[in-house]
RNA sequence: GGCCAGGUAGCUCAGUCGGUAGAGCAGAGGACUGAAAAUCCUCGUGUCGGCGGUUCGAUUCCGUCCCUGGCCA
């Protein structure tokens, strides 16, 4: 045992220019190795996780529990309520704030999570767009309801081609959002990506990325740690969401991974076994998804291993 | 033991009036500008259960054997 480093914490990296990203595909390891970084160094842990950031969704979204958190504080995690959608435009903001905060206590921020799209808002900014309007998205969807999608890209074909070129013709979000850019703007989509300057965060990231050896080591995991989410009463969790009556599968928040599973299982549209496959099939795929986005990051470092993240290695590298 | 229905991709199945086969799911790769744990794109050779027979040619027809269900003894 060695005793030496909890006599004094100390920032992870000691540079009020640098914030410090943990990164990688679920059930890696990320948290407990964000725990475990907090007991010796002087750091704030800020979420980066899309579902952790929801009240009321605890075991489904393998948030620390309550005794990790009192001995590891994290900043945006359980703060939105699930009949509410957040956003990476949101997180961009408040990630900026708590890592000024951060440095303002001589404390190196350091975020967590597998939101890959967060890390790329915060890491290299959005363009200047307006945010989401609940109404004109209604009123979109409804109009995809009578014409269907591939009318409303035709449409956005017209407004504005090279968008349109870039969305596929059956992919509703993306469609939405550019028609909603341009009922809000009164321009097509593409004037705001192109006028406006991406707005990249004024520090540099020091990259953490966690991932065992072998992707069937990690499928291994996914589906322990499923298994003990179901121990742990996740079907009881999503019982009390459904009791509320002002959530529905249309949520972002109902939509994460495994609550959406369960939540189709006591809708009774799926069985109790088809509910774990189809479950561990989502995490697996989201696992792959955030992989695709760890690929294209450079100047990182992978700690890989069986055991997930190899601590000693991270502290000699920072120390 | 008898009768019936099946045995085709990792799984569930479709199909070939005889010219060696294709969907969904799973899996893999990719995209990603306010839903991102979301949304979307691309990728399918497998002794078509075994062995014989008929045929120029059999996964397809015939025989036989094996296996799995179901019914009857």
């Amino acid at each position: 045992m060695v005793q030496a480093r909890s006599i004094a914490k100390r920032p992870l990296v000691a540079d009020p220019n640098k914030v410090v990203f943990i990164m990688g595909p679920t059930a890696s390891g990320k948290t407990d190795a964000a725990i475990q970084l907090a007991q010796t160094h002087a750091i704030e842990i800020i979420n980066a996780d899309a579902a952790q950031v929801y009240q009321q969704m605890d075991i489904g979204t393998a948030k620390p529990s309550s005794e990790e958190l009192t001995k590891a504080p994290h900043k945006l995690i359980d703060f939105v309520d699930p009949s509410a959608s957040y956003s990476a435009a949101a997180f961009r903001n408040d990630a900026l704030e708590e890592i000024k905060k951060a440095h303002s206590h001589n404390k190196t921020p350091v975020l967590v999570g597998g939101s890959m799209f967060y890390f790329k808002a915060l890491e290299a900014g959005l363009s200047i767009l307006p945010a989401a309007d609940p109404l004109i998205r209604h009123r979109i969807s409804q109009k995809a309801h009578e014409v269907g999608w591939a009318a409303l890209h035709q449409q956005l074909r017209e407004i504005d081609p090279e968008t349109a070129e870039n969305i596929g013709s059956n992919d509703p979000q993306r469609i939405q959002r550019a028609l909603e850019i341009y009922e809000i703007t009164g321009n097509p989509p593409g004037d705001s990506f192109r006028q406006t300057q991406l707005n990249p965060m004024p520090y540099q990231a020091v990259k953490i990325v966690i991932m065992p050896c072998a992707r069937a080591k990690l499928h291994q995991r996914i589906e322990q740690r499923f298994l003990l989410m179901l121990n742990n009463g996740l079907i009881e969790e999503v019982e009390k969401l459904r009791e509320r009556c002002d959530l529905s599968l249309q949520l972002p928040s109902m939509r994460t991974v495994g609550y959406r599973q369960v939540w189709l299982y006591l809708d009774g549209e799926i069985n109790y076994q088809q509910m774990i496959d189809q479950a561990l099939a989502a995490t697996r795929q989201l696992a792959k998804r955030q992989l695709t986005w760890l690929r294209n990051q450079s100047g990182l470092v992978w700690f890989v291993g069986y055991n997930g993240i190899d601590m000693d290695c991270v502290q000699k590298y920072f120390t």
